[in-house]
DNA sequence: AAACTGATTGTTCGG
DNA sequence: CCGAACAATCAGTTT
């Protein structure tokens, strides 16, 4: 049973299951797994898994909010991956589409309201970026329009 | 051969 | 509100 901690991939969910958002830690484990893996080849699952968690808090906080704010992307994401996932046949593979209670306005993102406040100064991090991006998204200026509640 | 396991943390959804 | 489940990964183990 297939339950436990490893992510069983099998027939038992529906082909077009959408797969959860990764979370921050998982999008730092793809990238830093390979380079663990390039310092200590031949390591088990398992023993990366425990050397990705260490570094994980070893990462600055701002790092993290770094991933957080791309696993805020991979959810929004995953919420247009459901949607579609419903429209499709929601239940899957079938085709029919029995619970289609529908309804609802087709966009309303729940933490909608607001994205993360980021940090006063975001110019400074440029510590955080190991290579350089030229300009990617990863630090966007801008507008943060934000209000704390 | 192919499904399953293990280990990590975070997120997501249901009861 | 709390907890179970599941997300990637890949080598090793099991059926």
């Amino acid at each position: 049973m297939p339950r436990g901690s490893g992510a069983s991939r099998k027939a038992t969910k529906d082909p077009n299951a959408p797969k959860r958002p990764l979370s921050a830690f998982f999008l730092f484990s793809q990238d830093e797994r390979p380079d663990i893996k390039k310092k200590s080849p031949s390591l088990s699952v398992g023993d990366i898994s425990k050397e990705i968690g260490l570094r994980w808090k070893k990462v600055s906080d701002d790092v993290k909010k770094r991933y957080e704010q791309k696993a805020a992307v991979e959810k929004q994401k995953y919420e247009t991956r459901l949607a579609e996932y419903k429209k499709s046949g929601g239940g899957g593979g079938g085709g029919d589409i029995s619970s289609a209670k529908g309804s609802k306005g087709p966009s309303k993102a729940s933490t909608s309201t607001k994205s993360a406040k980021k940090p006063a100064g975001k110019k400074s991090a440029t510590k955080a970026k190991s290579s350089d991006e030229d300009n990617d998204d990863d630090d966007e200026d801008d507008d943060d329009d934000e209000d704390e509640e």
